[in-house]
DNA sequence: ATCCTCAAGATTGTATACAATAATGGCCAA
DNA sequence: TTGGCCATTATTGTATACAATCTTGAGGAT
C-alpha cells in the first residue's frame, strides 16, 4: 500500500501543518482511508510536497485527537478503535450530548433554527444524489449538525470535546458499522431541531439519546475479529 | 527570562519529548511556570539536553492540551486564558464532574473508597507542612483527587477531558486566584467522599458543585488586566 | 526630544543528514 | 520442504543546517 488512497496533494505552493492535518482528517472521517492504514511519513511528505517535518507535526495532532495511532518505531496508522474504545465514545456521546443541548438551548433562536434547517437541508440534498462523493459528503454533514449544536452552547471547551467524539464515531461506524448507509438517520436530526424550535429540551434530549442508540444499535460490537479469536471468526 | 525558572534538566541519559513534555506540564500546573512565560525551544532544548526537535514535539503537545500557546513565527508560551476561557474552563467542569461522579458511583466500592480515603491523607499530610515545595504538591494533589474520580468512571475518554480541565484549572487559579490558598478546600474532598461511601450520589454531586462553586468564587474575574485596559490597571 | 527607518541579531519554520530500530527476504540446516 | 538466523533494506528518531520572520536598537531627520 503506498500512496493510491491518500487524497491528492494540494498543488497550492505553500502548504503547512494545519493544512495537512485538516486534509488527512477529512480522509479519515469521510473513511477514504481505512482503519489501520499505514500512513508513512515519506509517502504522505511527497503527496503533499513537503518534508517528513510537517508530516509529523500533523500526525502527531491527529494522534492526540484519536485519529492516529503512532507506534514507537513502526509509524503511524490510521486508528483502529477496540470494542472498548468504540463503547466509550458512545457512552460519552449519551453523556455530552444532552448537556450539550441544554446549554445551548437558550442560545437557539430564530436565527440558530435556520442554520440548523439549512444544514438538514443539505444532508437531504446529498441524501437524494448518488455516488461515493456524495456518501461521503453526506458522513460528514450528518456529523456537523452534531457539531453546529455544540457550536451554539457557546462554550469552546464542550465543542472541541464533540469535535474529537463525532470524528472518532466515524472511525468506529466505519469499522463496526453494518449497514451501508450506517451515517445518522437524517429524519431524527430533524426532530430534533422540531423539538429545539418548540423550546421542549426535553423532547429534544429524549431524541437525541434514542438517535445516538440507533447508530449504535447498526454497530455490531461483540467481542472478537479483535484479532486474538480469529478460530470463531472462521468457525462459522 | 532565560532559563532560570525551568525546571532542571532530568540529567538521566535519553530523555524523549514526552518526558519534557510531562515535566513542562508539572511545572505549570504546579504554578513554577507563569502564565504567560516564554518558552523558548533554544533554552529548554539546552535544558533537557535535547535539539529543539524534542522540544518542538512537546510544545505542541501541550499547545493541543490548551497549557501553552503558541504563536506562528513568535514562539511557545505558558498559556494565559482569558477571562472567558476561565469561565468555560470551570462551566465544563461544572457540567462534567456531577456526570462522571454518577458514571463512577457504580463502580466505587471499599477499594476505591480507600483509594480516595489516601489520596485526602495525602492532602492533608502537605497541608500541614510549610514551605513552597510543599505548597505544589498540594496543588498536585487537590487535582488529583478530581482525577482520581474520574478514572474510576472506567471512562477513558472522560478521564483525558477532566486531565484537561484539571492542568487549565491550575492556570487559571494562578491569574485569577485571590486568596494564596486558592487550591480546593482539602474540606469538601473528605465530604464528598463521605457522601460516595454512603452511596449518596445526589449528595455528592450538590457537594461537587458546591466544591466547584467555591473555588470559582475565589477567582477575580472581572474583565480588565487583558491588556488593552492598562489605564484603570493603574488609575486605582 | 521624539519618531521613523533600517540593519544586525535572535528566534522560529522547514528541510535534510545521520543514527537507531524494525521489516524483509534469502540462505542454510534439519 | 520448513523453520530459524542473519544481512539487507526500508522506515522512523533525532540532530543539525539553512531560510524566513520577528525583535531590537542605533542613527538620523524633523
Amino acid at each position: 500500500m503506498t500512496s493510491d488512497n491518500l487524497p491528492q496533494a494540494e498543488s497550492a505552493i505553500d502548504i503547512d501543518a494545519q493544512q495537512i492535518r485538516d486534509t488527512i482528517r477529512d480522509a479519515i472521517v469521510e473513511r477514504r482511508l481505512a482503519p489501520g492504514t499505514k500512513l508513512s511519513e515519506t509517502d504522505v511528505g511527497s503527496l503533499f510536497n513537503v518534508s517528513r517535518t510537517l508530516v509529523r507535526a500533523a500526525l502527531q495532532a491527529l494522534s492526540y485527537e484519536g485519529l492516529v495511532s503512532v507506534e514507537k518505531n513502526r509509524g503511524a496508522f490510521v486508528a483502529y478503535p477496540s470494542v472498548t474504545e468504540a463503547q466509550q465514545i458512545f457512552a460519552t456521546r449519551r453523556l455530552l450530548e444532552p448537556v450539550i443541548l441544554r446549554e445551548a438551548a437558550p442560545n437557539i433562536g430564530k436565527a440558530e433554527i435556520k442554520e440548523l434547517r439549512k444544514l438538514l437541508a443539505d444532508e437531504e440534498r446529498l441524501t437524494n444524489q448518488r455516488g461515493a462523493p456524495a456518501r461521503r459528503a453526506e458522513i460528514k454533514a450528518s456529523g456537523d449538525f452534531h457539531l453546529a449544536v455544540a457550536g451554539m452552547s457557546g462554550n469552546a471547551i464542550l465543542k472541541r470535546f464533540m469535535d474529537e467524539l463525532v470524528a472518532r464515531s466515524s472511525l468506529v461506524i466505519a469499522l463496526y458499522g453494518q449497514s451501508v448507509i450506517s451515517s445518522c438517520g437524517h429524519h431524527e436530526h430533524q426532530q430534533i431541531v422540531d423539538a429545539l424550535e418548540k423550546q421542549d429540551i426535553e423532547a429534544a434530549c429524549r431524541l437525541m439519546l434514542q438517535h445516538i442508540d440507533h447508530i449504535e444499535a447498526d454497530l455490531d460490537l461483540r467481542p472478537a475479529r479483535k484479532g486474538s479469536d480469529l478460530k470463531d471468526a472462521f468457525q462459522r
